[in-house]
RNA sequence: GGGCCAGUGGUCUAGUCCGGUUAAGACAACGCCCUUACACGGCGUAAAUCCCAGGUUCAAAUCCUGGCUGGCCCA
């Protein structure tokens, strides 16, 4: 009895701990080759406090898979490890663990704690992945908040800022209250929420011949009557038709606005008469811009009314909308009160509803770049899946204003200005170096405008995307030093999710074509999301968050990322559910058995082979086509599929079942090369599909090559198998042989007989001859006829198919 | 109000670009079988008016038009 090398039945999740040791001894991720081409990943650095969920990992594993592919097919991949750090997140942990606001301690107190939390929650997530087995190299990866990173930002925004592209401007902007910072609209969130709509009275200027003297305008923000700049109707409601080039005058404040028609006003909405005042909401903005209004600003920055709005001076917005609320009922100027739900803008990190106030924040120009970005994104980046390059594109034909990037937040890489007391010229360092300079002197003699020596130094930080959207350059840069001839961009990969196309995707685009006039990337791959069964994001208030870490100790990392490269097309949204990855492990199981029964075999040398051989050599071959084909898209389903497909359903159902006999050869049954040609066969088709599937699982696909194979000090440094181009000569039958085991086993089946009954005769078509020694000798049949069946006692079991038992 | 994407057995996904066998697979269900790699296995069964309505065509899940529903984005 042969014994084959693997003892157990099964390939368990702690057998994978031992391969994750071997890599790292190995350093099998770091093996370059000179005569290779260079690709550069820029993965997404995800935010080292967020919860790194099934969603979020599967996305990792993906772009792994993608990773593994390249580096096996001839490319030297540089795919450092990275983590997003500076931001709002941490500073909102920070100030609940500490219980006091960013503003209550000491700047630097207050940094050194958000540092804390970082590191803490960073490991957990870095863990999970190594554990995964993201092939990123982890020992050299970044954070965006190491002074090397931020003296990085810093020199990017001193380049810029030198080309004029940035600008300091009082402009109305959003505002959250709660974090006391202008966010971006990339940053704005819809929610639903329940408001009252208020219907006021207005009286008119010029009281008309006719009865009426009073219009009613429906407004949510009475608070801010004070800032009332027109009324406008829309232009067909003719209910209102009169009106136009009259004016009203505003209760309480009683100056007069003039009733225009504009097509924003919406009939059926309230009176069908709107309130256009600064700044209610986006439209206000914008139609104040377009009809040329003189804003009137009633809010400061904590949100809190101000001067100009006479009776509710000092109240915030809420309080204030309660005392307007009395004065207009005291005055018999409220007519009714509804309850409707609105979508309220609110700020995606703390859902407080933002408010618009005049605020002075530097803008970095975007709009003069937008028609080349659009250029090069069309021209010269390959988008997977192709038709995803539309969110781009509208994204891109919706910005109308140029990109806020200073924030009055703390954790966050500083933007290194220094202002001359004498005469407030803002005044840059040298790049180079990481610069606070709310702490530090101004690193130069004296002012660039008056030879001033006082400076005060500023206190804000840059928008967190200004950091990353650098991410690609930082990469090259870190790889450099390294040692790695990197070529410049454009990087050859950006992966990451289609949730962040207009912010990521868009300011890495703008900012490193503003930088170096390129595109930023070769290939953009844009995921769907990680969902929960029921299609829902993994939200922690949900309650439907699925952490990585039990999955994976239950059904092994393997198991996850089979699921994962497998679950669903790029682009579309992959829902986890955790029988789909259990699931998956039966075929690493499967995979594992189909290597325990080739190994007991000892192996051979090649000889001429026979039909089935060839036969199942040639559907091989399509099995590297289809697989290849699909990675070159930057997506493993298709790959995934067809080898589970075929491993399980062709080469292990049928054509293993078919050797059988052959490769034991009991008695000598078979001639020596006949059972070598089968051998070889079994172990050329492992050997391929380890090969092939090992970006997707390579756990097992090591385990397997390091028992049976091991040409090379690991299966991950073997190249991706290449297409023999084998002449198309037996898979067609072999197809047909597939259907005739069917027949046969649903016949034996349906007579409730065992499969390993006998046959006395069967007749089959004349073509199959060339397999008949497999037929014979799997089905146990006695004898067999082709074409027509000698007498009439035969059964019919499928088209041209004919049972004697 | 506009744009983009999607709607296929109980569930999820392929197939749609480029129309053509009996609409494929996984999971779940059911039945039989521990056949010497694998019961995390094998074999089989049942299960879909391919969102709706029109149109084009010899032929539509697939192309066209309109609608409905859901998601995301923009106003």
């Amino acid at each position: 009895m042969l014994t084959p090398l693997f003892d157990k039945k099964t390939f368990e999740p702690e057998d994978e701990l031992f391969i994750l040791d071997y890599w790292k001894k190995t350093n099998v991720y770091r093996c370059f080759n000179p005569s290779y081409e260079w690709f550069v990943i820029d993965i997404p650095p995800p935010y080292a406090t967020g919860s790194m969920h099934v969603g979020g990992s599967a996305h990792y594993v993906q772009i792994d898979v993608i990773a593994r592919y390249f580096r096996m097919n001839k490319k030297n991949v540089f795919f450092p490890w990275g983590v997003d750090r500076n931001g709002l997140p941490v500073e909102l942990m920070a100030e609940k663990k500490l219980n006091k606001k960013a503003t209550e301690i000491p700047r630097e107190i207050f940094l050194e704690q958000c540092k804390k939390i970082l590191d803490e929650t960073e490991s957990r997530i870095v863990e999970t992945l190594y554990r995964l087995g993201l092939s990123c190299d982890f020992e050299n990866g970044y954070r965006t908040d190491s002074p090397d990173y931020r003296a990085f930002t810093q020199e990017t925004f001193i380049e810029v800022w030198k080309r004029g592209l940035v600008y300091e401007e009082e402009r109305p902007v959003n505002w959250c209250p709660s974090c006391k910072t202008t966010i971006a609209d990339a940053e704005l969130e819809k929610e639903e929420r329940n408001s009252t709509l208020f219907y006021i009275k207005f009286q008119l200027e010029s009281q008309s011949s006719n009865t009426t003297n009073y219009i009613v305008v429906a407004t949510t923000r009475p608070e801010l009557l004070g800032a009332c700049g027109a009324i406008i109707f829309n232009p067909d409601d003719n209910r209102y038709f009169s009106l136009k080039d009259s004016y009203a005058i505003v209760p309480i404040y009683n100056h007069k606005v003039p009733i225009i028609p504009h097509p924003y006003a919406k009939p059926e909405f309230g009176s069908g008469l709107v309130m256009i005042c600064s700044y209610g909401d986006q439209s206000d903005i914008r139609l104040f811009k377009e009809l040329r209004l003189k804003p009137k600003v009633l809010l400061n920055e904590n949100a809190v009314m101000n001067e100009n709005s006479g009776p509710l001076f000092g109240l915030n917005v809420e309080e204030a909308r309660k005392k307007i609320v009395s004065l207009l009922e005291e005055e018999s100027l409220l007519l009714k009160k509804e309850v409707i739900t609105q979508n309220v803008p609110v700020c995606w990190r703390c859902s407080t509803p933002v408010e618009y106030i005049n605020v002075k924040e530097y803008y970095l120009k975007q709009i003069e770049f937008l028609e080349d970005i659009l250029k090069i994104s069309k021209e010269q980046i390959k988008f997977f899946p192709p038709e995803s390059i539309n969110i781009l594109i509208n994204w891109i034909n919706s910005i109308t204003s140029d990109w806020p990037i200073s924030r009055r937040r703390f954790y966050g890489t500083e933007l290194p200005i220094w202002y001359c007391k004498k005469c407030g010229t803002p005044n840059l360092p040298l790049p180079g170096n990481y610069y606070q300079p709310w702490k530090q002197p101004y690193p130069l003699e004296s002012c660039k405008n008056c030879e001033g020596r006082e400076f005060e130094g500023e206190t804000r930080t840059f928008d967190t995307w200004v950091d990353s959207s650098v991410s690609a350059l930082y990469v090259l840069r870190l790889g450099r030093k390294l040692g790695y001839p990197l070529p410049d961009v454009p990087v050859g990969m950006r992966p990451q999710g289609i949730d962040i196309v207009r912010t990521w995707l868009y300011y890495s685009l703008l900012r490193i074509y503003q930088l170096t006039q390129k595109p930023a990337f070769k290939y953009v791959r844009l995921s769907g999301m990680g969902l929960d069964e029921h299609r829902r994001a993994m939200h922690r208030h949900l309650g439907n968050v699925i952490y990585p870490e039990p999955i994976v100790k239950k059904y092994g990392a393997d198991a996850f990322r089979l699921w994962a490269a497998s679950e669903a097309k790029l682009g579309s949204n992959y829902l986890f559910s955790e029988s789909r990855v259990s699931g998956a492990r039966k075929f690493i199981t499967k995979l594992w058995n189909i290597s325990r029964f080739i190994s007991q075999f000892p192996p051979c040398e090649e000889v001429s082979l026979e039909p089935i051989d060839k036969a199942i050599l040639e559907k091989l071959d399509k099995l590297i086509q289809v697989c290849r084909l699909s990675f070159e898209e930057l997506d493993s389903f298709e790959a995934a599929r067809a080898i589970r497909y075929f491993t399980w359903n062709i080469f292990a159902d049928h054509y293993i079942e078919a050797v059988k006999s052959r490769a034991y050869n009991k008695n000598k049954e078979f001639p020596d090369v006949s059972s070598k040609s089968a051998i070889s066969t079994l172990y050329r088709v492992l050997y391929t599909i380890i090969c092939l599937i090992a970006p997707i699982t390579p756990f097992i696909s090591e385990a397997i090559y390091q028992k049976i194979f091991h040409y090379k000090e690991s299966v991950h440094l073997e190249e991706y198998p290449v297409p023999q181009g084998t002449k198309k000569e037996f898979s067609d039958l072999f197809d047909k042989f597939i259907q005739l085991n069917s027949a046969i086993w649903g016949y034996k089946k349906k007579k409730l007989l065992s499969l390993a009954s006998p046959i006395s005769m069967l007749c089959i078509p004349k073509e199959l001859r060339v397999f008949e020694r497999e037929i014979t000798s799997m089905h146990k049949v006695k004898e067999i006829f082709y074409d027509m069946p000698p007498s009439n006692d035969f059964e019919k079991i499928d088209e041209n198919i004919f049972v004697k038992l």
